[in-house]
DNA sequence: TTGTATAGTATTAAAAAAGGTACTGTAATG
DNA sequence: CATTACAGTACCTTTTTTAATACTATACAA
């Protein structure tokens, strides 16, 4: 990793919530309801535990999540996302807009393709 | 990588900036003025050539950045943002905030560590 | 007794990203 | 004549990330 100051801002924003699956627990998080560890897996089909897991340390380590465990049996632990957490709305709320139209752009511009070629 | 709608307007933005580099190449670039091959080297003096030309391909391929060749010898090629790239100033902008608030964040809090294990 | 739910860990394997080094061709410079 | 600048490409290795599978403990239900 470089240790360029200028890209540290950047960087240091972008470890926080880049990550294959971090951005879409974040965005489930950020609706405001604790969420259980296997609530979580069901909301992302695709995840093994382990990622889950490990996405989840990583978090929790930034305080951006909350593990809060509830001493049962069966184990009941909640995630939620910190005051400090919430603080990264702006961020992907702005990502999210422009990755929409970013999104449509391709789109727009596939669909332009395919008729020149049929023309 | 999931196919998850709601993950997707997250990933295709992230997708733009994330890359070990890019988020520094697009910083020298937002600046405005265009750069040679060699200069945008020169401002990451880290990076190797064959990282550089990936990351560049990546960007114009997506449209974000220009490429200019000039048929002189020795070679010129300028590298520029594009007006469409420009719509990622806000998220550039956004996320340097926010590192730079993480940072210190975090900074105080070692300080304050480092304080109560001297006391 | 077998199976389910809970929240994980451990281990290994595979895939992706990044890095290192050498090399290209042309012209000008020392 | 050797070196430098320019903008890369080709090839190979290392590192990092992600995935797959099996396993832990406990309690409850059929």
């Amino acid at each position: 990793m470089q240790k360029n100051p200028v890209q540290c801002q950047f960087v240091v924003a972008l470890d926080s919530i880049v990550g294959k699956w971090k951005p879409i627990i974040l965005y489930h998080l950020l609706q405001g309801k604790p969420l259980r560890f296997n609530e979580l897996r069901r909301l992302l089909p695709d995840i093994t535990q382990r990622m889950l897991t490990l996405h989840l340390r990583e978090l929790e380590e930034e305080e951006i999540v909350k593990r809060v465990i509830y001493p049962q049996i069966p184990p009941k632990v909640e995630y939620s996302i910190t005051e400090y957490g919430k603080s990264l709305s702006p961020i992907l709320e702005t990502l999210h807009q422009w990755g929409a139209a970013h999104l449509e752009r391709k789109q727009l511009k596939e669909a332009k393709n395919e008729q020149t070629e049929t023309d």
